[in-house]
DNA sequence: CGTAGTCTTGATTTCCGTCAATCGGGGTGG
DNA sequence: CCACCCCGATTGACGGAAATCAAGACTACG
């Protein structure tokens, strides 16, 4: 089955590449403004898996670069039902824009090892100010973070579980890799799938039944620590799933 | 029952000052401020009850600011299923920041008879680089906007249907009144019960079989085109609401 | 080899959607 | 002025989807 070949954009060797990368896409850096994004990564720290790095209603002192590994953002009611509202990945300034509220609105748990360094709001709020081009990088991602909760808005209002896992590896799939998800595609899968369950609006056991009838439908499969898209036309006709709503702009002033 | 006292911001007769409040709880404008704002709101546009004023996957060519009316963002699936995903009030810039799509995520619908006045793209692109503070408190309200979703995403996941119906009539009061909703609480309602199903996740029959079970409850009453929350501390414990999540911040810089 | 976490499966119950019918008010045209 | 009609609210019967509860299996790891 050809184990390992599965990009792991979360276990990359050079962690101090996914900030750039996902900057250069938008706009050609300046040397200072590169300098000013390498400052950020400076002393990352090693986070286990499962140790929050944010707790709800904490006060705000810090946003944090994701340098390598996978965090989600949750909630949790008063009785212990949670619900995932989203990842991070590599790359990832966590806490922007939830930095314009005083108390985090939501928790931040890392799902593998994860390594993260703190930028104090200040530090960060003077980059905004000093680099108006990253503040509307930034801005840009942010908006874009929007359409996705928008996206998952209507997963959880009106999609049926199998809709809702199918969309969630395509979603997944795109975020990876950029592009449209193709058949046979394979990406590597650190999540449990009471993770999934939480993200989804599902109980565990449901969102077990859930791909065990996608995988007898030859639409998906799970294996150890990656997950194969088989049939890619079959689940985006599942999903109802829209590859235009995943792709990103460019930014008009550059 | 003292029909029409109840506050109408949709209905307000001096629509005009909906947009100045909404950035007054933010920062004092300056008179140039001011008139840059007030010139956004000349060319006002009549929009019938039901028209759409923006069709997804349309070009984006403007924002709109909305100065009288209730419009609600929406979604639709091949099949028709629909969400909305949040609704527009006076004084909200319509289609800030979705606008950073090349084409709209969403569709746009009045649900009041309506007054809109068209922002060309560029217009609002040059007033956000001469009014930086400006640009500032549309990104503040952004962000709270994405908080209000992400609650919205705990809710469709993880609330049963009367804790979504609570949720429901207290966020509204909340973004009505901006305060701790209290005992026998008025809000205008102009909003039909499909128009609630479509928000919360559920079928038209469902939602009206929640309301009056929370109507035999005595936690919320409907009359004609008001709501009354009853028993306000008991719908908050019901749906698990806090307040918390929707104290809007003010903005750092000023 | 034992333990903890995850995956898996079954039986049962609850919630919610679907379909269908009725009701009631406000507008409209004859 | 009145009959009609459309839209929205309402209710009932029924079926299906998903939650819950419970138990067991597999795996990684100390």
């Amino acid at each position: 089955m050809d184990i390992g070949t599965a990009p792991q954009p979360w276990l990359s060797d050079a962690p101090w590449a996914a900030l750039e990368a996902k900057f250069s896409r938008y706009l050609a850096l300046s040397d200072a403004e590169r300098d000013c994004l390498a400052s950020w990564q400076a002393p990352a720290r090693v986070m286990p898996r499962r140790r929050d790095l944010v707790r709800e209603g904490n006060d705000v002192a810090c946003v944090y670069l994701l340098c390598r590994g996978i965090v989600s953002r949750y909630r949790v009611l008063p009785d212990g039902r949670r619900q995932i509202l989203g990842f991070g990945l590599p790359g990832d300034v966590i806490g922007f824009p939830s930095c314009s509220l005083a108390r985090a609105a939501a928790s931040v748990c890392c799902i593998t090892e994860s390594e993260v360094a703190a930028i104090p709001l200040e530090q960060f709020a003077s980059t905004l100010t000093r680099f108006p081009r990253i503040a509307a990088a930034l801005f840009w991602i942010a908006a874009r973070e929007t359409a996705l909760a928008q996206e998952r808005l209507v997963t959880l209002g009106r999609r049926g579980a199998e809709e809702r896992v199918a969309y969630f590896f395509l979603e997944l799939c795109a975020l990876l890799h950029k592009g449209r998800p193709r058949d046979g595609e394979r990406i590597a899968f650190p999540l449990t799938q009471e993770i999934i369950a939480d993200t989804l609006g599902l109980s565990t056991p449901h969102a077990n039944r859930t791909l065990r009838r996608l995988r007898d439908q030859r639409l998906l499969a799970l294996d150890g620590q990656e997950a194969i898209l088989l049939d890619a036309r079959g689940l985006i006709a599942l999903a109802s799933f829209d590859p235009a709503h995943f792709a990103a702009m460019p930014i008009p002033g550059l």
